[in-house]
DNA sequence: CTGAAAGCGCTTACAG
DNA sequence: CTGAAAGCGCTTACAG
């Protein structure tokens, strides 16, 4: 391994003025060309651990991921990696595994390696995240989730609610049930609902009742199941496309028929809604670009340029198979 | 930040004697103890990168996964996050986004990261691979794929595909197409349908013609319809479960049911193959296990301990719907 | 524009 | 068991 050192005696300068040119300080045309000419000969990289050590900073952001196992996740960093790497910072990814504390815990850890920026994708944040990252002093953007206090970049999951309800009334279902989360978590369990029941209030004659299932797919299916028996509607509107598979499965299980028997809508666009069959009707998200704009932000951010505090991302509805068009039929 | 300085003064020892504690040498049980309680009180933690600077190592290894949004990489990732954390070992997860160029560079960026160990997920391992893992003299072990010079850990492809094989005889498929993938994947492209030519060749009565398809779900549907138009078989085995799901497609779009009017099976056993309907005939890969015995191999080889060459993995295979039992029925 | 010097926070022989 | 010293490979004021 090359060092500083070696490329200054071969170019016959200071390593001090190849530190400048490095780090694109006044350094004359001519020793410019002949630095330049030995670093590419010698194929010298500079060693990060001093840079940073001595720096004390370094190009590093870091990720936080609730999961690694979700197709959200997975764009959100695909998109997030992208931009990085384009701009030469390094992504480093932690999984906190679902566990709020590891959360935190994560924060602190990643502050120990000096990241420079911090990408929170985290369906709740608290009083113990907030402490975390004053006491870290690492500038943040969140990721689906918005907070008075931090940056973030969103996705519009009022409006997709919002267009999710006009969606199913213009297709003539009145007898709807809302298969929704926890609303500890504020985009997927409030917004997303509050948007729905906002399009169906401009309707005064349809019922709608509302549910709760946990994210994953086989505790849909046994949401989807007690529902069933509490009530049959002719359509479940799921808060994302992982329950509504769930409850596609609950509905064959129980021997009735998509959509004739009964309709379902996700929200997400996962490619596998395509795939199905029925195809299922959902809101598409757009996660790669929130990866990516999020860490245009966080770069901003880092180098001290101004950030508005929220950017929220369109989505748009997709309307296929799940959903049976009772557009005057008598029910 | 305190630094090990601090800790020395506040202490009354010299920071070596700090550093030796640290590092698990030479200590007195009394300075020992002294120690320990100013670490704590003062909460400090050892600045990383003066560490490496100096010491030339690091915990952290990297991987390479060929791409984020995929089932078996992401379970993958979690079995080795997991073992890893447990050694307090740092992942750094880096993704080649399916360009084999790509995983070469990554290979020399890691290694300017110093990693100490490197996981890598390739479809198959070329001589620039093996040059540049030998460049960078780093250990390795790859997941998934076997090859003469290098440790692995990889799932029993051949087998699962031996199963895989006869499960469909006993239902008394005798017109089958294979819908594999290229051959330049060792494992998925010639070991699955090896072992599955090998179950077949013990049945003299039927046919098998075999095609080929890309990885995504929507190149499968083009693949499955150019099959169909060629030959309708009682049964489609597709080397992947990404591939039942497209088949599956194409067979509906085609109005075809699944499995009366032709059965389709995977291998994988992800998530979403239990809740579509009908459930898909697949085989159960363990990826998560796969990463954790990876993580606990390349911990090993850093450490200098001896590791088998190569570990091979179980597969179970689960019947499920998708696959008529044709039995004692006149075809 | 350029170089000498100090120092970032550690670890590691080496003496004692 | 313990401490003083050198040094890992950089960057950054400071003089010139």
């Amino acid at each position: 391994m090359k060092t500083i050192i070696d490329i200054a005696r071969a170019a016959g300068v200071a390593k001090s003025t190849v530190s400048r040119y490095l780090n694109g300080g006044s350094v004359s045309e001519e020793t410019r060309e002949k630095i330049e000419h030995i670093i590419k000969q010698h194929n010298y990289v500079p060693n990060t651990f001093a840079q940073s050590l001595k720096a004390k900073k370094t190009s590093i952001i870091g990720t936080i991921v609730p999961r690694l196992d979700s197709f959200a996740v997975s764009q959100t960093l695909m998109g997030i990696d992208e931009e990085l790497r384009d701009r030469q910072y390094q992504l480093l990814i932690s999984s906190a595994n679902q566990d709020m504390n590891r959360e935190i815990e994560e924060i602190y850890a990643l502050a120990r390696q000096k990241i420079s920026g911090l990408l929170l994708m985290a369906a709740q944040i608290t009083e113990q995240h907030l402490k975390a990252i004053r006491e870290c002093r690492i500038p943040v953007v969140m990721i689906g989730q918005q907070h008075s206090l931090l940056h973030s970049v969103v996705h519009d999951d009022f409006h997709a609610g919002y267009m999710m309800g006009q969606h199913i009334l213009n297709k003539g279902h009145r007898r709807i049930a809302y298969l929704g989360v926890t609303e500890q978590d504020i985009a997927v369990g409030v917004k997303r609902k509050e948007g729905f029941r906002k399009a169906l209030g401009e309707h005064k004659d349809c019922e709608v009742r509302y549910y709760e299932s946990g994210f994953r797919m086989n505790e849909a299916v046994a949401a989807a199941e007690r529902l069933l028996e509490d009530w049959v509607p002719t359509i479940i509107v799921c808060a994302t496309d992982n329950i509504a598979l769930g409850v596609m499965k609950a509905a064959f299980l129980k021997q009735i028929p998509i959509p004739s028997g009964i309709s379902v809508t996700g929200f997400g666009g996962y490619d596998v809604t395509e795939i199905i069959h029925p195809a299922l009707t959902t809101v598409k998200y757009n996660y790669k670009r929130a990866g990516k704009l999020a860490a245009e932000n966080i770069i901003s951010l880092v180098n001290r340029e101004p950030v508005e505090m929220v950017t929220i991302l369109n989505c748009e509805i997709i309307g296929r198979e799940s959903v049976d068009n009772l557009q005057g039929r008598i029910i």
